[in-house]
DNA sequence: CACCAGGAATGTA
DNA sequence: TACATTCATGGT
């Protein structure tokens, strides 16, 4: 157990306070959302699932009965639109007769073969939408451990192991921590480090 | 104007 | 295994 992430994590929960991150949204809403965000601004993502919800279609039954092209349009503002809408189709079709008794393991293996994909989204569809102990790895959770030298691997999966080694195996730990890591990465650690304001000191 | 966001697939070496 | 390119919109 290292006690440095559990501090950095005491650290962000106080400097940013709880980021309740899809708290107050359906489980479909979670999917749509964690494929619409990737390489994607949030507040981009928000003018798409607004469309969405204004014809009643964020939902995945509904993406299954709507075209391809009509997704396109509506989720455009969330860019790679033809891409997006083919995933969406894809994981729409796979949770239709789903059974949610399946174990993480296997569920997340069935979902690393969808087509849009990989490890970061289906950690996070794990995680949030199905509550599953899994800890979501990306970009600033790699920068974070760089830069404060706590670890010197920057594979997915040996990263995942380390935080997942070395804080409690808890579901609610899990969402809010990669929430205030991207908080973090957002409000300072961009591109050149405001080490000044940062709650973090890095190098 | 450049840069990049809550990535993944594909191709190359 | 380690990089590079492509996909696309909108904010700063």
């Amino acid at each position: 157990m290292n006690s440095i992430l559990i501090n950095i994590y005491e650290t962000l929960l106080l400097f940013f306070s709880k980021q309740n991150w899809w708290d107050t949204s359906t489980k479909d809403e979670i999917i749509i959302g964690a494929i619409l965000t990737q390489n994607t601004a949030w507040n981009n993502v928000e003018k798409a699932i607004e469309n969405l919800k204004k014809r009643d279609l964020c939902n995945l039954k509904k993406i299954r009965e709507t075209s391809k092209e009509e997704l396109e349009q509506l989720i455009k503002p969330s860019g790679f639109y033809k891409q997006k809408s083919l995933y969406l189709k894809e994981v729409a079709k796979f949770f239709e007769n789903f059974n949610e008794s399946i174990d993480t393991d296997t569920l997340r293996k069935k979902l690393l073969g969808l087509k849009g994909i990989g490890f970061e989204t289906a950690d996070s569809i794990l995680l949030y939408a199905f509550s599953r102990p899994i800890f979501v790895v990306d970009a600033y959770t790699k920068r974070l451990i760089e830069r404060n030298k706590l670890f010197n691997s920057k594979k997915y999966s040996d990263v995942q192991r380390f935080f997942m080694e070395n804080i409690p195996y808890n579901v609610e730990l899990y969402k809010e921590y990669h929430a205030l890591i991207v908080k973090l990465g957002k409000t300072f650690c961009r591109k050149t480090p405001h080490c000044d304001r940062c709650p973090i000191k890095c190098e």
